[in-house]
DNA sequence: CCCTTTTCACCTAGGTGGTAAGAT
DNA sequence: ATCTTACCACCTAGGTGAAAAGGG
């Protein structure tokens, strides 16, 4: 069993339509992954893993003056599909259990030649993130039994549209005011700060 | 096998005669204690841990006019003995040979009620930190050998007597130009309360 | 006198979105 | 037009010794 904290945090971006900035450097997310694991064999190793699949074979474009994602044609060529394992991987049950579990080093990118292991995304895409558990099989044939100890866990509400720099303006303003790290008293030009009041 | 990093630098400190900080909330040590280790079963799992050993029974104080150190009696009757898990523990010989293993998260403090886990020492005594690596042993009766499954290693360079402000002067001369997190433009007044500009 | 405690400015290390310029 | 990049000021989080104040 495997419940994502900060729903709430979660459900509020998503019905905004969430982004995740993508750099050449790597971008943590915001919100963080994070998950409370029940029910594992305390005694057990596990591997925890996360990758990110499309989730329709599409791109993108925002549409500012309906404020509104559009189709904009078939997808770009798939990025390498690369994984994040848990840096603290692999660990016991217990270990896992006894504390939040949290994809916090986790960093996305657009760079389709990153070398720092980081998660490739096209920008402009939609992503699903997908959380794997793998069970550490003591015994001798483990790979026949690699599919029963191996289990996926999907949060839809999570889901989020690549980018390099926000598009929806509410999604900036919720990420200023739930992520501690964002400038609070950054100036804002009233040009063009038309700020969305919620 | 185990090496201890750094070495050159605790050379140059103890040399001088090391002073470790201590505080009510907790200090870390500088420099960090850190090896690196060879030898291990890759493949099994150990805990490595650190304590610190009375170097002798006394206390003593430090001469500013001879800049030396003093004996000045019996030792304070002892603090409670404490050891601090490395963090990552337990986890594969292959995990902690990858890599130096630093206890860069250890603290030292005087307070006797240390409610935080922290390494309590009395100040104005002298210390020797050990390094104990132990084996956990996945044989039924394994605490039968529990003495073979526990070793320790000492390394006479990273003694040094704890104290709750530096005595000598050319310990913290040390401690400034090798330790980064130390401001070393730090204005020197010299009429008081004048700020010397940088 | 000797030692300890508290506060503080300044540091490392690294995560933010804004902005303007660049690229396609 | 649309999207990307580089740089920046500002933030969180936490590690330093100096200095002044406190205690025995």
């Amino acid at each position: 069993v495997v419940q994502l904290e900060m729903k709430g945090l979660w459900d509020k971006f998503n019905q905004l339509g969430t982004e995740m900035i993508v750099t050449k450097a790597g971008r943590r997310m915001f919100p963080t992954f994070q998950v409370k694991i029940f029910g594992m064999d305390p005694l057990a190793d596990y591997v925890l893993l996360m990758d990110f699949a499309p989730v329709e074979d599409k791109r993108y474009r925002y549409a500012f003056h309906s404020s509104s994602w559009l189709v904009a044609g078939k997808a770009d060529p798939a990025a390498p599909g690369r994984v994040h394992f848990h840096p603290d991987s692999p660990a016991k049950g217990a270990q896992w259990m006894k504390q939040i579990v949290s994809f916090d080093k986790l960093k996305l990118t657009n760079n389709l030649l990153d070398e720092n292991g980081h998660i490739i995304l096209n920008s402009m895409h939609r992503y699903q993130p997908r959380f794997h558990v793998v069970y550490v099989d003591p015994r001798k044939d483990s790979e026949r039994y690699a599919a029963e100890n191996f289990k996926t866990f999907l949060f839809e509400e999570t889901r989020f549209t690549a980018v390099t720099a926000y598009q929806n303006h509410r999604i900036t303003q919720l990420k200023i005011a739930s992520n501690p790290f964002v400038d609070l008293g950054h100036p804002v030009p009233d040009t063009l700060g038309n700020k969305v009041s919620d």
